[in-house]
DNA sequence: TATGAATGAGAGTTCATTCAT
DNA sequence: GATGAATGAACTCTCATTCAT
């Protein structure tokens, strides 16, 4: 995670001449986000994705068995992937405010100047999927569970050290992942409207206002 | 509108016997919408739409020329279709806020028992589409233009009249449309933490809350 | 055939409002000629014919039934013109040499600087097409028939006159046109071997070393 | 050469059960000849390839990656197969005007009873299809650059030893050839004025008179 | 484990032709 | 006579998947 901040996908060309069979399978699944996050669930090919791994699309399908199984496996991948970089960077930050920021931040910017920021395209896709695909479906409702129950507690922690008031933090943590979700996609799609920095502002002052913090509108990266 | 509520997708199959060129155009956009709605945009086939509007491929080739404009144009039919929507069942009613609980009603709630609801799946593809298809992305935008336009003048009316607070119109409709989007996802994705009414109520407390204005709870069909 | 010296197609865009079925079908004839010496024969549809003529498809198929007759009887059509306007420019030249010379000239060269000269390209389709059209064969042969004839009998008018010597009249008319033939191809084809002023000046010293009669390599046009 | 004379296209049905995968490329190109000489360019449909070489059509186009490509490379074979027949079979005879004899030949007689003889039919296409396919134009123009060449330097030689009289080798190579072409478009075509054999020691007799070389009448295989 | 070769099941699109008006 | 609408029959090319090696 040093070089490549809240990245959905991390790299695949990295790896080298394969090694394990496991790290086979990493390399696949890393590759076949990329390709994923570039051309789209739908017009993923096994093909784009053997290539991008640097094999044969026959050896994909005999770790995969089926196209659906990788492309499956690829978004489970980058959802633990996500959730585990979430955590990860909470980790140390003193204040359930901190903490906060670190996770709209996460959501928005990038950490270094030449990262592209979060691959949210991959998010829109997994949505369009997850609305036919029943295993794509539980999946991302996995963890989107995961992701409010990490906002939920947040808010807790927050709440018994009094640096947060008394809101209900269900709620709480339902309309912020909302709210991220729906300016991600403005975000995502380039709408001139929204920039990335205007999303992160938008969310903070929103949850300070709902949670009665006081927030001085800088972002964790800057001071 | 009377029969079908806020849905995005007119029914294809009533139409009969074809009739003026122009019928035939719409009959295979509806068609079009419907199949987009259940299979997906990627998994529309153009025989899907010809067998749903009841004619063969060749003949919607002859009337759209190619399937991408097809999709597309039944993409921007949808959404004008939509927008219309809203802005008539907004045009009698007396109060700004009763005008807003009507958008917020219309993104969630059916309007009659064995309506649907609103077909947020067709918004869920068009965002995965928007990403890669840049045709598809300038349609989404003036989309989602107009919309924030729609709640920020609504804003300011209800300002001049007194009924809202002093709030930042731009930045509330930006904040508003998102969290329209963001809990739709999970409505429409039926994920089951947020039902509609959920939704539906915590976009209201949220807005209620923003611009100081009283709700009771209620749904505008309710009372 | 003033302003278009030997062009094997005759214009199509001329004629306006149709006028009578005759008309019709020669205008249809005439689109028919140029779309195959622009297209070539397999591509020539029927549409680009109709555009062509300023009229439907349906109609085209209307006045010739069948896309085969159609281009069929262009070609009968090309032939008849073409033949014609041989014997013409021939008719008024006092000498045998010199109607021969009008003849290869005729194969080979524009006569007016804007003139794009004969469409040979339309007879490399034709050659082609009568490998396995029969009804095309047919029209072919006869047509190469006449035309052998005419060289044919404009020897023997010269061996009369004395202009010509003694050579085997049939033998050479074969010969003459095989290599006129032969030649052409290079020519429609663009060698840079074989410009069009050179097949015919090697025609014509074949013709005169045969035939006997002096030629000063004069092109008739010219002087 | 031994089996089948001067064919242009060498049997495809032949080869077996694949082999290399040269192998199968080769069979498919030989399958695209007989095709293309029996259907025409135009009309040679992949299917019929497939067929023909005993695969199926996706593996022609995984083998040419397109149709375009089969056929040009199937032209490419072609002219470079019945090149290299024409010096193969030049190379042992004693004299100049044998080796000419033999070029003549070979482009009308077959040498054995039940050989077709040269597939001009072929050259027909050819040429049909060079007119607006550059790259056909290009093979089609090397190759005839190269059968000029040999038949040019062929003059040269005779006349080094003294075979040949003094005509301008260049001038002759370009009429030769036209008229081989052109004779060979009447034979092909079945003309009954232009028998093989017929056209062959017209031919000849051309050359005999130019080159002022004696030639009994005889055709090589003859004697 | 790894892959090139092979294929079947479509997909979109073209086009001659028909038909109702 | 004239045409827009309609269609069925191809045709090329794609792609997940299988198989022999």
């Amino acid at each position: 995670m040093s070089e490549q901040a809240g990245a959905v996908v991390p790299q695949a060309g990295t790896a080298g001449a394969a090694g394990t069979a496991d790290q086979r399978r990493e390399q696949m699944l890393r590759a076949a986000l990329e390709v994923i996050t570039e051309r789209g669930y739908a017009e993923t090919r096994i093909a784009d994705v053997a290539e991008r791994a640097g094999t044969s699309p026959a050896l994909v399908i005999y770790y995969f068995k089926t196209k659906d199984q990788l492309l499956t496996e690829a978004i489970r991948y980058a959802e633990d992937y996500w959730y585990e970089a979430g955590t990860r960077r909470m980790a140390d930050l003193p204040t359930a405010a901190a903490r906060l920021a670190e996770i709209v931040s996460m959501s928005f910017l990038a950490e270094e100047p030449d990262d592209p920021g979060p691959d949210w395209l991959l998010w829109l896709d997994l949505w369009a999927q997850a609305a036919r695909h029943s295993e794509v479906a539980s999946v991302r409702q996995k963890f989107d569970e995961r992701w409010r129950e990490t906002i939920h507690s947040l808010v807790l922690a927050g709440q018994e050290t009094g640096e947060f008031g008394p809101v209900d933090a269900a709620d709480f943590a339902l309309v912020m992942s909302a709210l991220l979700d729906g300016l991600a996609i403005q975000v995502a799609l380039g709408d001139p409207a929204v920039s990335a920095r205007r999303a992160f502002q938008l969310c903070m002052r929103f949850a300070a206002g709902q949670l009665g913090f006081s927030w001085d509108g800088s972002s964790p990266a800057g001071g």
